[in-house]
DNA sequence: TAAATTTTCCCCACTTTCCCCCACTAATTA
DNA sequence: TAATTAGTGGGGGAAAGTGGGGAAAATTTA
């Protein structure tokens, strides 16, 4: 399970120095990272097994009869990168990803569940650590929790 | 069941000696715990086992389709930190953690059920005795709601 | 096709952080 | 009172994060 948010650089060249502790999780259980343009303006990064659990098996058992579920397959394949890590354990965000992220220098990668998040760091202060006492939200989840059960 | 406060020292890294009868039972037991910014400006320690069961195994099933569950769990993952014990029983507390929850030299660390409360001590002493001053019913209610969890 | 440019990624080097290990003191037990 | 265990503190080696030079590969341009 990956948890807990790291503040880390993108370099000149692009490159973000993934977490030792998210890195081994991800390399060492699985092979290479999905990563794509995520929800809110984030950069997802997913293992390609749970990638596939979690999108390609789901999708692929639709019709392909309507546009409307061709084009979210498009959207959604057309617009991934596979990534391996470099041997600093350092994985390259296209220019493209970056840009429609806002990502330029100061960045965070998250933990979330099964998958990473990566957000330009004032981005993410707004969305996380906003406003409020900055206590732990278990009261909103245990909300969500019994709003959806 | 854990039980009971004891009086501890913050060093200067940051880290904190947990008691030995908590110790034994959380790492012989689990693995990894799950430190997070507590409730009442205090330091949650859940074992990882035990945070899954709260949160974790029912987040996980929920839609990410809307941004209120996104930012749950931002808020509840981005948050939290899993750590080890070192090898004299000791966990390292982040220093946003600490400086949230007002932690520098004298702690309390108090066994509550399921997880372990990390107090700075003098806020520790005013909450417990605090204890019959006789809160309105509204809060108490409130309280009783939340003592859920 | 060749040359020029860009992109990718290995390697090295530097700084900071982490954590193992040792040592000392306090508390508990025999 | 000796002996063991628990709590505290700090030195130092190892690992992590960061940045940049430069070679190979891919792409673009001439």
């Amino acid at each position: 399970m990956l948890i807990s948010a790291h503040p880390v650089s993108v370099d000149a060249k692009g490159r973000v120095s993934i977490p030792a502790r998210f890195r081994e999780h991800l390399s060492a259980t699985y092979g290479d990272q999905v990563v794509l343009l995520g929800k809110d303006g984030c950069i997802f990064v997913y293992p390609v097994r749970e990638w596939k659990r979690k999108f390609s098996e789901k999708l692929s058992e639709l019709s392909t009869s309507t546009k409307e579920v061709r084009r979210t397959l498009r959207r959604l394949y057309g617009r991934a990168v596979s990534c391996e890590f470099d041997r600093q354990g350092r994985i390259l965000l296209p220019a493209k990803l970056r840009s429609n992220s806002s990502i330029e220098k100061d960045a965070v990668v998250a933990g979330i569940e099964n998958r990473l998040e990566i957000w330009d760091k004032a981005k993410w202060d707004d969305e996380v650590e906003d406003g409020e006492s900055g206590a732990a939200d278990e009261e909103s989840a245990e909300d969500l929790i019994e709003f959806e059960f």
